[in-house]
DNA sequence: TTCAACATATATCAAGTCGATATATGTGAA
DNA sequence: TTCACATATATCGACTTGATATATGTTGAA
């Protein structure tokens, strides 16, 4: 979804300042699903402001730099609904922690058990903070995308926790690497592993 | 990851050309994980070349367009090690599909209803691919990748199939916008959402 | 107390990436 | 036959990221 829209669809649940809908992108209910960088929202919201999709109050006042916080108008709600009813585009999800741990046979054991580790701190952060929140309060759509974010979160930890110790005896079981820093054995390692499909 | 570093790891699998390995990303093995386009798939081999971390073999003949096939030198494995070895950065999730559920009650019932079904159908096909090869059958890092990745499709498909008709009856009972075309009403069910946090 | 780290706030820029497009040919199905 | 699709490389405009610049307030630890 464009950035333009993603503005739209904060601004919608109140007005605010382009460093707040950055925020809402880095801890709020967007955090999971959609991310913006001030260097296409800034713009985004310059271009929505000269189209009249929102309208924009300098705050020159306060004790720190002027604020410009923005507001939905109707015609900027009519756009965010007809983007909302285009086809959504397919997901995208990019993870340097699946690249890493699908070549986890290259690397010393210590690395891939940190790696593992982190993964299960970072899943059980996350569902701390999600069932801080009351669901029932939420409206029904939020719900959904809330239950359905959770559950994969919860499966997530509980299938690491579950097979971490089988992975991590196997690992240590079939290679050589890891207890070893001659080149030679290295590379045969390597060499075993090249044409495994 | 950068798409040098990408292109490495499909190399690593054994040589292809440009177009092979955005096929990897594509259909292939790191197709859940990893995405790369022409537009940049093929500087980074250009770079990859001129820095000999991979060598280039022109097949002039064929009945096609001109191949040009790569493949792996000792430096640029070394180099996709280092890279492995790198801390790894945060996931990057992005979803019309959550974006525009969150936003369910703004929608008319038949298209949220269709989303869902789509969705359903996106989950069934993924683990219908991902079952049938046979995870006995590879290495223990893209087994673990395999189980924890297929463990998410299958809980999500399980958490849509649960909630979907108790989702689609709250939708139905709470707002008139599904049944009626009439603007008016249409504004007020946007207004009496518009301050829910 | 002081001082570093962090938060608020806007904005820009180089580097990288995507999605579309151009080019050229082969294959298979309707 | 003709059209859609697959193979194959390559480029380009538009957009996005991540870092950085600028300026000030707050907060907590040494």
């Amino acid at each position: 979804m464009d950035v333009r829209t993603l503005c739209l669809a904060v601004l919608y649940q109140g007005e605010a300042s382009g460093y707040e809908i950055k925020k809402a992108f880095q801890e709020g209910a967007f955090s999971h699903f959609q991310d913006a960088s001030f260097g296409s929202i800034y713009p985004a919201l310059g271009r929505l402001s000269s189209e009249g999709l929102v309208e924009c109050t300098q705050m020159a006042q306060e004790k720190r730099p002027d604020k410009k916080v923005y507001k939905l108008t109707q015609s900027g709600e009519d756009s965010l609904i007809t983007s909302l009813l285009t086809p959504p585009t397919p997901d995208k999800f990019t993870s340097d922690f699946f690249f890493v741990l699908y070549f986890a046979e290259l690397l010393p054991l210590p690395q891939v058990i940190k790696l593992v580790d982190q993964r299960i701190s970072f899943y059980q952060e996350i569902i701390e903070r999600m069932t801080t929140c009351d669901p029932a309060a939420l409206p029904t759509g939020r719900r959904l995308c809330h239950g359905l974010g959770l559950t994969v979160y919860q499966n997530s930890l509980a299938y690491l926790e579950e097979n971490k110790e089988r992975f991590i005896a196997e690992l240590r079981s079939q290679n050589t690497i890891h207890t070893s820093s001659d080149p030679d054995t290295n590379r045969t390692q390597i060499e075993t592993n090249r044409h495994i499909s």
